[in-house]
DNA sequence: TAAAATTTTGGAAACGGTTCCATAAAATAT
DNA sequence: ATATTTTATGGAACCGTTTCCAAAATTTTA
């Protein structure tokens, strides 16, 4: 069954097919007899344009890639949740790459970004080794990273997440309540796939701690891989100490839960044995009260769309660096200590 | 910049473009000195065949569709994380779309399955109206449903989960514990979207009670939009009746949540005082101890996937339907009651 | 060693659009 | 009425592959 061409329409409808194409792009070159002459056979034979077509005529993919680890965590699907709300209405179709493992980030880094495949790329909350940098500032095609910063990334465009701050209003907030003894329990701070946010969330625990002249104990930090099962071990861990923490600042509010669950086990009051504070305000955190450091998830994805297209339209000749706002989200598992 | 091209390559390598066509797509109508001039010469030149113009001449688009609803859904982006997982080792990209209003559905499915846009697309979680099925069986490409079930659908290639089981293995298993007044608490039975799962489920709570000789009572059967919220307002409408129930039915962990937020908020302890079984066995389900229904989420997507891959190579004369199991998974949420 | 059979190769045509240039038609000026 | 300008139109050439056919090169057979 051959599908109906531009050829097909231009002849039905007696004119060149240089005017089909015209009408089909809404070209002011056409006059409106014409016009109206060639959509009504576009209606009569259901006609629509081939994509596929289109993009080589046109030289683009009319496509953006974007590279995510993990889409299950929940802070990364509202990220793309806003990517994909944002590019709907654009003319671009959206493919997302998922990442589980550093083989198929580093593939991806080095061949994704290449005109023949999409016009843009959209990192999200995955940073690239730094011998892969360059090969990206030097990408034919534009990238905006989101929620990923790195001292050798500033050539890239970024959306950056102040995580930094995020870390120190966690802490400064459990330090105003009177807590001294505060643990913080994250992801290992270096990592095969280079997220950076746990790194930044400690670097403003530190800042924190130093503000208020508290010295910090090694044994108050507790890393390991990323999720429930690990951050309660580590709680139970740092929560068996001789001088057990008297609050702990989890670097998401996954991880939370899972210093709540140890907190359960050794029949610790929450937030009267102890305060626990999250980070990222997931949905779940509301559900558990959990404390928590709100980041603009969603908006961070839209934003990034927002960026790229317009770096498709006009290559910014600087790269543009922004970092969105956190918030402090208080609720009913922080309090004095006892 | 130009790019690098066939004929670059084959004007290189000194040979005719067929024959470089041929080495990239691994005919073996070459001999091997000349594959490997070829191949060193894409080395050399560091070629990539474009896809696009690939794609136009072979009047496919090497890519599948998935239509899914709300993928921040924990049981949504486990299916897509399933079909994402098989599709990586096809040479078939994946555009997911996200539905989150009627009207985008509508149009979706009206246009999405056309030979031009896609190869194939995946369907999840939502039934089509009845109107669009014509459209959808006459389709030009090949369509497989993921958990999507409907009287007027047997023409169409589905995976199903066993939903009526999974409804009646749930209430059972209260019953069995002793249980006569147990509630469901479900979206709502007919809703615009045509999610059909909480239908089913509740006609297997039905039967469940009817062969147990117990009557169903209406004012057990609480239905509102999918969520906690919603959901712990009809369990607290629910447990406020004189006659209240002594075990919730939920028809999915989410909603399950809403339940226990419930009982926590009315002074009700779970499970000496109510009783709780959700359905899908997400993450939290474990975190929360809550009984549930274990419904195959991953492997639905991937599934789904095989169908259609295999429809794609030998569509298949009959629609293939398929039903993947359900399990009944104890934990702490439910127990004899008082 | 020549003829026949087989393997390898080159490149035109096709996929279905867009763009640009030449030309035709219409509008305006003289 | 004619020349000039402006607007509208047709279609060849191009985007970068694959495929198929004819021809060339090689191998096998007699």
């Amino acid at each position: 069954m051959r599908s109906i061409t531009i050829r097909d329409v231009a002849h039905k409808a007696g004119v060149g097919l240089g005017t089909v194409s015209r009408v089909i792009n809404n070209s002011p070159l056409v006059s409106e007899a014409t016009r109206n002459r060639v959509l009504e056979t576009i209606a009569e034979l259901n006609y629509v344009p081939n994509p596929t077509a289109r993009r080589l005529s046109l030289r683009k993919t009319l496509t953006i890639g974007t590279i995510a680890p993990f889409f299950t965590r929940p802070s990364i699907t509202e990220r793309l949740r806003g990517i994909e709300n944002s590019l709907t209405e654009s003319e671009y179709d959206l493919i997302i790459y998922n990442v589980e493992t550093v083989e198929r980030r580093d593939e991806l880094m080095r061949n994704l970004p290449r005109r023949e495949r999409v016009d843009g790329v959209l990192i999200i909350s995955l940073s690239p080794r730094d011998e892969d940098v360059p090969h990206l500032v030097n990408a034919d095609v534009p990238i905006v990273l989101i929620d990923a910063d790195h001292p050798s990334l500033t050539s890239l465009n970024r959306v950056a997440i102040d995580d930094t701050e995020g870390g120190r209003i966690a802490t400064q907030h459990l330090i105003d309540l009177g807590h001294r003894k505060v643990g913080y329990i994250s992801d290992p701070l270096h990592n095969p796939f280079n997220f950076i946010s746990s790194l930044y969330r400690y670097k403003g625990y530190r800042k924190a701690l130093e503000e208020n002249g508290i010295p910090f104990i090694p044994e108050y930090h507790g890393q390991g891989i990323h999720g429930r099962y690990e951050a309660c071990r580590l709680a139970k861990e740092m929560l068996s100490l001789s001088e057990r923490p008297t609050a702990i600042f989890a670097a998401s509010d996954t991880q939370a839960m899972g210093v709540l669950e140890a907190a359960r086990d050794l029949e610790l009051r929450v937030p009267e044995d102890l305060s626990v504070v999250g980070y990222d305000d997931i949905e779940i955190a509301e559900y558990l009260n959990l404390t928590t450091i709100r980041q603009l998830l969603f908006e961070s994805g839209q934003r990034g769309v927002e960026l790229l297209l317009n770096a498709l339209q006009n290559p910014p000749d600087q790269p543009i660096y922004e970092i969105l706002p956190t918030e402090l989200i208080i609720r009913n598992t922080t309090a004095p200590p006892a």
